[in-house]
DNA sequence: CAGTTGGTGAGGAACTTGTT
DNA sequence: AACAAGTTCCTCACCAACTG
């Protein structure tokens, strides 16, 4: 006689590592058990759900569209019943944890840097690690647990995932101190005749944000250097003729350099922390959370 | 062909259920 | 309470399919 298992939680934690990993013997070794026992569970999942849920291909296991539709709420509940689970107090000064932060811009000077002094006196025996993160990557590594949160320009952001505006941006014009065109009147024009640095994080790229702009406006500018970190840019305009425009917050007080307005309307950008709905109830990453955006603000005033 | 992956069957530990 | 039988799910050993 066919009997339906019982579906525990046990089956329901395996469906799920299962699904994010496809493969069993990965799924086994997240679950700390034998990849068979893992192949068995699948099999009473099989059962229980009556579809074959993930099926061999050359690509690897992949899910049914039953096991599909599954995964998305599954990722949800297990996320809730591990917070659950968790201790509901801790303390930071011993919290012992390590985060880790995908940006996909240049973020570590106006959030990397504050963020990791923050934690570092609220939590000392924690680490972070920040990664460069491609926005077609976001989703699927916050998914997994590869990234705890990202940082983003709007409207880079996945619609399903978590966000909280940071702050907004804005781009100005920087260059050197004493650099001739500041005794220029400062219009479109001046502005297009200018050689031009520019930041792309993916690296080798000569046209942004900017460049777009300019061409709804029928206008081009010259870019000459493309460089892939940011941090450099205001050494490199201090030693040469190049102009840049940066976010705002690059120019600091104190790196002499000239700043002019740009000549023409740009909208800017909302900068957004994103996390994944398994993390969202978790109190250490609550608490990592306001850190960041406690520490992003500490910075602004 | 070796390495990797998933599956199967045997055997056993732990637990549940039924009977006394 | 005590015991036996049944159930569940683990590990181990091994097999088959696929990949580079």
């Amino acid at each position: 006689m066919r009997r339906l298992h019982n579906l525990d939680l046990n089956l329901l934690k395996a469906l799920h590592a299962l699904l994010e990993e496809r493969n069993v013997t990965r799924a086994a070794a997240r679950l700390s058990l034998t990849q068979p026992a893992v192949s068995g569970m699948l099999a009473r999942l099989r059962q229980y759900f009556d579809d074959p849920l993930l099926v061999r291909t050359a690509q690897g296991m992949m899910p049914t569209s039953r096991a599909e539709a599954l995964a998305e709420p599954l990722a949800r509940i297990i996320g809730q019943i591990e917070t659950l689970v968790q201790p509901l107090e801790f303390s930071p000064a011993e919290l012992e944890a390590e985060f880790k932060i995908g940006t996909t811009d240049n973020s570590f000077r106006t959030v990397g840097i504050p963020f990791a002094a923050q934690l570092q006196s609220l939590a000392p025996h924690t680490r972070v690690a920040f990664f460069k993160l491609r926005r077609e990557e976001m989703e699927e590594k916050l998914a997994k647990g590869r990234l705890d949160a990202a940082i983003a320009a709007h409207p880079a952001a996945p619609d399903n995932l978590r966000h909280k505006k940071l702050y907004h941006e804005h781009f100005i014009c920087a260059l050197r101190e004493h650099h001739p065109v500041l005794q220029q009147e400062w219009t479109l024009d001046t502005f297009c005749r200018q050689t031009f640095a520019l930041g792309s994080f993916y690296g080798g790229s000569f046209s942004g944000a900017i460049d777009r702009e300019l061409a709804k406006l029928g206008r081009s500018r010259r870019v000459a250097l493309s460089v892939q970190n940011f941090a450099l840019i205001p050494e490199l305009l201090r030693q040469s003729d190049l102009l840049a425009v940066v976010p705002s917050r690059l120019v600091q007080p104190g790196n002499r350099l000239a700043t002019l307005p740009l000549p023409f309307p740009s909208a800017g950008y909302d900068k957004l922390l994103l996390w994944h709905e398994r993390t969202h109830f978790d109190p250490v990453q609550q608490w990592m959370r306001g850190v960041l955006e406690g520490a992003v603000q500490r910075e602004a005033t």
